[in-house]
DNA sequence: ATCACACATGGGAGCGCTCCCACCGTACCT
DNA sequence: AGGTACGGTGGGAGCGCTCCCATGTGTGAT
């Protein structure tokens, strides 16, 4: 027989990082112990804790994640998932507004922030064997379409999960959006108050809730100052630029009488503004012209465009919150299966920008 | 005495997520076997193989990641880090490529990028944490400044690494650069040939290695075509608008008789075209203009700049190829300590893009 | 038929941690 | 004095995998 020797190589004690036990062993108390002061457990005398520390500081300890993980059954980080390709995530400020409200909300936390992309069919597998793999806690999602097989996939994965944007008023997964309703409401009280009474609406696509939900703001605004609904100011579009162009010119032909538009876009408003200026109606003098989104398009746009602010940042942060959440409750109640996640749904609010166009 | 029970809880075993062992017992074969079908190694028989992946399928197999990094020792995840607050990360283009770039060589294997940033101090010291506690198997450094501590700290852990941009001659780490000196030479080529004699120069600032290697660029580029040089067509910015103004300034005061400049990047050359017009000079007819970077600035300028090209996603796809292949070799040669990593340097060419300012 | 050798396979050990139970000592009560 | 309680502690077991050694099992050469 031959005695088996401690595997070396790789993982050999020598120059390798220093492990629980090293620790322990230098502080002249147990593993549980040492385990205890890394986790901040209360269970601990001040003494111990010091020697533990000081053991801790000379080795350089830094504790291993992936034993921690697979004992833990935890990662501590959490996934911003973004099903679009980079060239359009890196293109809108959006993102970039939301990933740093979702660092302001991490900064305080252990939890890591990793960031991926799952646009191709190829990759969304990808992505669903990674988080089938248990490589994260939990999932942001961001700018889901409303058929998107994500969300149902995460759903049946039983991952901790928040989207931003409602896909329906009964969304399964918890969720924070922004009031859309209220915003635009907002926008019509304005308008309103400017003293424009035949106010026109170019919506987005209607299957976003979203958009849904700014065009019913529109409607309560107009029908609580006493308004009557009128089918011929309200023209569906596509959240596009040539899509706002359209509406535009359906709107002018057929109501030639309109003194302000409400765009449920930013970009929607970009195009409709261009038609206006080629049929000669002055902004705001003849028309009133608002806007959704508060994007960089408002702030350029000549005159500068009146529009709905979302809280982008504050969506990332409020996000990032309900999924911790989520997460320290499953921890809680063991059972992986019957865990009862919380499906929050939060509503911030908007702000109406004012700026020349109204 | 007492019985010690299972742990339940958690991690009981009712609907959690297949192990290994699972998948054994199901296709019939041992633990063994199965590890080897699912990493793909050649000494299995086709009969046994198949069996195991029908098992695997059946059950919805997914290794569990953090068992693997355990045991393995490796993370199949890299970093990409950018010493940069979000909010330029966002802006700048160059990243979107480099990621992209990333993206395309990580495509076939199974390695997941992560993307880490690491502006503020306290950032920094945990991304130090992350890194020493092995998260990643290796790390791609953007954008570093010279004075840096962050690659050093990375050399000290002995961590595998690839820096896009040499920080100088004589890089440590690994390096993807695009090849400056030629970049330039070849814009002065084209100056020459275009019958222009005499070519200013605004450099970038010489403590950046690029910066300098471009100005090398441009000596050389000149003295092979047999031109003296002259110290009083070279005038030294810091890659900022306002710095080429100022540049394009002094130039045009110290030498009127100027017919063209080489700006060492395109938003120098922007600032430049400023002065110029400024001046009544007319651009290219008085004086040829050429930029650095083929920026989004350089196709939108009037007239469009010509300007040197540099491959930012093939440095990106280069930068992974380079850092897959240390991260093997480090696998290869256990001794963590005592291993060799390539270090290698490569260059890769870039492309004048002629337009109209030139 | 015998040996040698390759190939295929099973399963023990161990990666570094967390969890939890058992145990120790001390303080406080009866 | 004996009992009880509890904060503090040590360390076994186990998380799910990889690695590698030991053990079959089949093939061709002798």
């Amino acid at each position: 027989m031959t005695i088996r020797q401690p595997r070396v190589g790789g993982r050999a004690r020598s120059g390798g990082r220093p492990t629980l036990e090293e620790v322990a062993a230098r502080a002249g108390v147990g593993r549980g112990t040492v385990s205890r002061v890394i986790n901040g457990s209360p269970r601990v005398s001040e003494r111990t804790r010091a020697a533990v520390e000081a053991a801790v500081a000379e080795l350089g300890y830094v504790p291993n994640t992936a034993a921690r993980a697979l004992a833990a059954n935890r990662t501590d980080a959490i996934a911003l998932v973004v099903p679009e390709p980079e060239g359009r995530f890196f293109a809108e400020p959006y993102f970039s507004d939301i990933i740093h409200g979702v660092g302001v909300a991490l900064a305080e936390t252990e939890v890591q922030l990793l960031l991926t992309f799952a646009s191709a069919d190829r990759e969304r597998r990808r992505l669903a064997q990674y988080l089938a793999a248990q490589r994260v806690d939990g999932v942001l999602l961001v700018s889901v379409h409303a058929d998107d097989p994500l969300p149902d996939l995460i759903e049946d994965l039983h991952i901790p999960a928040v989207v931003s944007g409602r896909r329906s008023a009964s969304e399964p997964l918890a969720s924070v959006d922004s009031d859309n309703f209220e915003g635009a409401k907002a926008a019509i009280g304005h308008l309103l108050g400017r003293g424009r009474t035949r106010i026109a609406t170019i919506t987005g696509r209607l299957d976003v809730y979203g958009a849904q939900r700014r065009l019913d703001g529109y409607r309560a605004g107009l029908s609580e100052a006493g308004l009557e609904e009128d089918e011929s100011l309200v023209e569906p579009a596509d959240f596009t630029e040539e899509g706002g162009r359209r509406a535009m010119s359906a709107l002018l032909r057929r109501r030639p009488d309109l003194d302000a538009v409400f765009a449920a876009s930013d970009v929607m408003a970009s195009g409709a503004r261009q038609i206006l200026r080629e049929q000669g109606r002055r902004i705001p003098e003849d028309v009133s012209l608002v806007g959704f989104d508060d994007s960089a398009i408002a702030r350029h746009m000549d005159p500068p465009l009146t529009s709905v602010r979302q809280p982008i940042e504050e969506m990332g942060r409020e996000m990032t919150r309900l999924l911790l959440a989520e997460i320290a409750s499953v921890d809680a109640h063991h059972p992986r299966s019957a865990r009862q996640l919380t499906r929050e749904q939060v509503l911030l609010p908007t702000e109406l920008v004012v700026r020349a166009s109204s």
